[in-house]
DNA sequence: TTAATTTTGGACTATTCGTTCCGTATTTCC
DNA sequence: GGAAATACGGAACGAATAGTCCAAAATTAA
């Protein structure tokens, strides 16, 4: 009586790879569950998040875990790759925009004084795992490095060095400011610090 | 064979508790193991730090260890608060000095741009912890709070307004340095940015 | 000395950890 | 309809986890 579910799985959407060689296609959408992994780990940590944990979030049995992503450790590299990419991403079309408030459009972003899930992963991880695991050092490295280049591009295009240090400051002012929020503080003084503070360095 | 030594253990410097009560003296100094607890917490991290590393560094077994403080987070929060307390104090003296730089003085003391292990461990603590252990959370709104006042009375004892979100923007600014430090930012580049932010903010 | 009180070492427990493995299901290629 | 290849469910693994327990040791008060 159990054979008689024929099964529907692989013959869901599959926006991403039609299936290309041999064998039993995936059940699952890599993107997706990747973005749920990254979305547990911001919640908990990297430490405190357990197998168990993540596998009923990505809604994967273990096999399908290790046989995709390797380990704990490699669903967090791919995972905060991506993450870091499409944030840059939206990030360089904001310093693009040719806005005239781009930079507070980026601050915000960055930011994010309303504080939703998607403060910046990135920071977590730098401080949490930075120290200890070189490949999370590295993307956050790249990712710091492109974000300030962008601030950098964006309040001065011509002299350079001051707006180097500027754009450095900025991107310290953003992200101290995530822990300043991450610690309890309310939006709106987040809001006016953030907002004096850019007047000021902007000027 | 065993019983020939007789113990010294008792009979240390205890600069602390003369022992009073009845019953056996402890036989370590609460307030080293307490520093050697919070030292390995800032290197390892919480979540990542075993009750086996605890103990062997703070020279305990597990007997001493939970009758002295309960758990392993009531270690974290006894070292925490004591730090804090530590921290705050020196903090407040270097607002005080009446010194012309003294706000450079303080940024440096946060920021710590050569970075010794007494960076801020408290923003480790509020960015791995703060979310799900709300005792944590307290010690660290206290501790940031109590830095933007003392900011706060340092750059403008007059006008109260502009200079409480000057000095919210001074806060964050050091403590988003310490994650730029952490992510492998060069410590000279880390003083420059520091420096043209604070001259600007402080203008 | 003896009774009372506290600390200490370390064995122990029950659980959870990240990872591996195997049998079965599902697909493509011939 | 095979054969080959890949994915899946879930049991199983050894190591590690935070915390408990008890007998022995060390002290004070009488």
């Amino acid at each position: 009586m159990s054979k008689t579910t024929t099964s529907k799985l692989a013959t869901s959407k599959a926006t991403e790879k039609p299936h290309c060689g041999p064998g039993r296609p995936r059940g699952f959408n890599e993107a997706k569950v990747l973005d749920a992994a990254l979305h547990l780990f911001w919640r908990k940590g990297f430490e405190a998040t357990s197998l168990d944990d993540l596998t009923a979030e990505m809604g994967l049995s273990r096999s399908s875990f290790y046989s995709a992503f390797g380990s704990k450790q490699g669903v967090l590299i791919t995972a905060l790759t991506s993450y870091s990419n499409a944030a840059l991403a939206a990030f360089q079309e904001l310093s693009e925009s040719g806005d005239e408030d781009a930079v507070a459009s980026m601050m915000s972003a960055l930011a994010d004084p309303n504080g939703g899930p998607r403060g910046c992963m990135l920071v977590n991880c730098i401080t949490e795992l930075a120290p200890h695991q070189e490949e999370v050092a590295e993307i956050g490295r790249r990712h710091l490095a492109r974000i300030e280049e962008l601030f950098a591009s964006t309040i001065c295009p011509n002299d350079p060095d001051t707006a180097r240090n500027k754009a450095r400051a900025l991107s310290a002012l953003a992200i101290g400011t995530l822990t300043l929020r991450k610690s309890g503080l309310p939006p709106d003084q987040i809001s006016s610090a953030l907002e004096a503070a850019r007047g000021i360095l902007t000027a």
